[in-house]
DNA sequence: GCCTATCATGAACCAGCGTTCACGATATTG
DNA sequence: CAATATCGTGAACGCTGGTTCATGATAGGC
């Protein structure tokens, strides 16, 4: 039996306006309001997602998905010929830059971190950078010892909500240990 | 008409207890735990404090207090032939690792990054810490640029949630901007 | 030792939020 | 066009956590 026609649409307009909450107030968003935005009243959710925990996982896991997407990319680039490191900083400033704005990306990054190692998103993400890091190493422009794991940490701690001229000196302050330590 | 003397007993139990579980859980402790750990009834942390934004302050004024106290220390010792940037990173050590284990230094901790530059102790603190740093910079130490701020920016940022490895090596990453940055 | 202002008590109140469920609506199948 | 399984509804529930208030106790002055 395939479902029936308007609970599809409706588990878009749910995912539609979970995402869309989520970006705004974070995870924090009530059932409530997003089934408000939605359209659509809240028993319908739980009909969809047996919690909010699910749904709100299935949102960030999208946005890990565009993030690896995103890092793939980058790799791409570089093998065609860009440079490692600057591929390696725009990523950063990218997500930070989103950070800023969108609750969502924020709570995603917040994943990459939480769980180390355990993430399919992650299995795929992890490869990508640890390539991209590689190629950065191989061009001296970053240090020996750095790890996927210590740019997941910086992005974790990175003060997505001061204000912008705060989060650049951030950088400013925070990636010369990724490039000239010890020398 | 002075108050009560049971009254003045009760308030520095209040205190006690509030100082106990929030090192224990954070602000999120509830006023009934908090009531419970006094041995008191609700009602009576209420006529001592109006609600339970001003009980938290208070206990975290105290924090703030004597992070003041031990960055004065930290000056003195400077001005008595120890070397400015050992105690800054003695500072910024003892801060970190109290973070870790002490919810309520990490709450105190975010309270310095939030209100720049109102509070009465952000004074007392600010002057003796702009001293230390000045110090640093006149034995080449420490980047020119660097001020408090950033101090508090990056004290904000740590991962006071991570273990300790993670944290040591977080410090790792982002110490050198402090000081080799430039380079 | 009384008398009153001060203080303590804790059950009750209220608001927010995730979750459920009995009922009515509707898309789909034959 | 039934017949039914699937789906949508939203009021109600339970829980948590801050806050209040009518009532009773008690410290301290006369």
């Amino acid at each position: 039996m395939s479902p029936r026609a308007d609970a599809v649409r409706n588990r878009t307009k749910i995912l539609d306006a979970a995402r869309e909450q989520i970006t705004l107030q974070g995870p924090d968003a009530g059932m409530d309001e997003i089934a408000a935005a939605a359209g659509v009243a809240v028993g319908t959710l739980y009909r969809h997602f047996p919690n909010k925990t699910d749904l709100v996982g299935a949102v960030l896991t999208e946005h890990l998905d565009r993030v690896a997407d995103d890092i793939e990319a980058a790799r791409e680039r570089t093998a065609g010929g860009a440079k490692a490191m600057d591929e390696i900083l725009g990523l950063v400033e990218r997500v930070l830059e989103a950070s800023a704005t969108d609750h969502a990306v924020k709570a995603a990054a917040r994943l990459l971190g939480a769980y180390p190692t355990d993430e399919l998103v992650e299995d795929r993400t992890g490869t990508a950078f640890a390539e991209l890091i590689q190629a950065a190493k191989d061009d001296g422009d970053l240090h020996g010892d750095v790890t996927v794991q210590d740019f997941y940490l910086l992005i974790n701690t990175a003060p997505t909500d001061q204000p912008p001229a705060v989060r650049s000196r951030w950088l400013t302050l925070v990636l010369p240990g990724l490039t000239a330590r010890g020398r």
